[in-house]
Formats: structure tokens, C-alpha cells, sequence
DNA sequence: GCCATACTTGGCTATATTGCCAAATAACCA
DNA sequence: TGGTTATTTGGCAATATAGCCAAGTATGGC
């Protein structure tokens, strides 16, 4: 059986996808890649309350995907590791996978 | 603000994501990177109820990440597209950014 | 047919997540 | 100082998730 540390790993990776995996939150690792935004931007291209976007973007950077710099009125938001964009590229992969499959099914 | 079919493909993305986003079901993932594995197999090594592994199972099934394949009594699950192990690499660093900024922090 | 093994599904409870509103904090401007 | 804007935090209700047990289904052996 897996031993504690194993898990712990485990668990420490599941906490990082944990973070992405919301539609909200995706769009926003989306934006950022493109450069920083300020909460006020990304809450006007998501359309929900200001407060749930600081929410989603709290749970981002706790889990370290995002560097927060408060500048005058504002906090700035970017992307701290750059590579989770690859994440992209495969998961439509298995969409696109999904999406053949069902197609078979079909006939 | 985002259209229905942006808010559509990140949904779609976020399902996929979400679906790993479990210890347990990372586990899964990286021990079927080593090759395909009976229920009961993945049962002994994950140490909980086999429901709840035949569960999880479904839940990467379901998000189009496993193939199954029964062969007489037992059922074995494989990857579907390898290319999530690329994800472990970029949580990897995820972590250890983070881990070092924790460091800072203490001095 | 009968029993054992392998797996899935139903059902339940405990827990976690989400999103809104309202209130608190912080910075800027007049 | 007082008002305005930008952001975070607290709190709540609705919803989703996780894990166990029990029951159902399917396959193989006798």
C-alpha cells in the first residue's frame, strides 16, 4: 500500500490541479498568459461579481500559479509558472479524443 | 464578456482538469503510465474500498482519460492519451517555485 | 445450478466548493 | 477630511464531492 509520503505527494499535486480546475479559473491562467491584468480587466471579461473573481484568483495564488503586485489602486496579476499553458495542448487532445470516441458510437 | 462557446471550451477544459484533481486519481494516472492494471491491482496499492477505487476509475473514464477493457473476471484500465504525464513535470515545478518562496519568506 | 471472485451502482452522511451580498481595508483625489 | 474606486474578507445558502456499506451484475469454476 502507498506509504504517507507518497500520498503527501500526491496530495500536494492534486491541490495544483485542484486549482485549475474550474471554467473560471482556467480562462483566467487563459488572460494571463497574454500578460498581467488587474482584477477590475478580468472581472469585466468574465461578467461575474468582482468579489467571486477575487476568490478564483485567490485560490490561484495560493496554490502558486500566480505573482500578485498591488500598484496604487490596483493589484496586478501574472502567471508564475509559464509552462502550465502546455496543459492546453493535451487537454484538447483528450477532448478531441472524447469527442472521436462518441463519434464511433454513433456510427 | 466571454460568449456562450468561450465559456463553453473552458467548461469543457475545467471538466477535464477536474477530473484529475484528486490524489487518488493522480495516483491512478501515473501508475497506469507504467502500463494497464486490473481494478484490484489499483485497489491493493490505493488501500480503500474497491467502490470507491471503481469510483474514481469512472471519473477518469467518464473525463475520456482511461479505455477499459474487460477480460474475463477482471477489468483493466489504461491510459487514453499519455501525454497528462507532461502535467506531473510543470506541478512539479508548481510546487517547488512555491516551496521556494517559502523560503524567502523565513529568510 | 451454485458459489466465489471482480466489479459497478445505489444510497447515505460528512465535508468542500461556489457565488452572491454586505462589510472591511486600502489608495487616491478633491 | 470626506468621497470614490479597487480589492479582499466574512458569511450564508445552494450545490457538488468523497467514502463507506450494502446490494446488484457478470464471469468463471465446480
Amino acid at each position: 500500500m502507498m506509504d504517507a509520503q507518497t500520498q503527501a505527494r500526491f496530495a500536494a499535486r492534486a491541490r495544483v490541479l485542484k486549482a485549475m480546475a474550474h471554467p473560471t479559473r482556467l480562462f483566467i491562467v487563459d488572460e494571463l498568459s497574454r500578460g498581467e491584468r488587474c482584477v477590475c480587466e478580468l472581472q469585466e471579461m468574465i461578467g461575474a461579481d468582482m468579489s467571486t473573481v477575487s476568490k478564483h484568483l485567490a485560490v490561484l495564488r495560493t496554490a502558486g500559479l500566480l505573482l500578485d503586485e498591488k500598484r496604487g489602486n490596483q493589484v496586478f496579476y501574472s502567471l508564475r509558472v509559464p509552462c502550465i499553458l502546455n496543459f492546453f495542448g493535451c487537454v484538447e487532445s483528450v477532448l478531441q479524443a472524447r469527442a472521436e470516441h462518441s463519434m464511433q458510437l454513433l456510427g
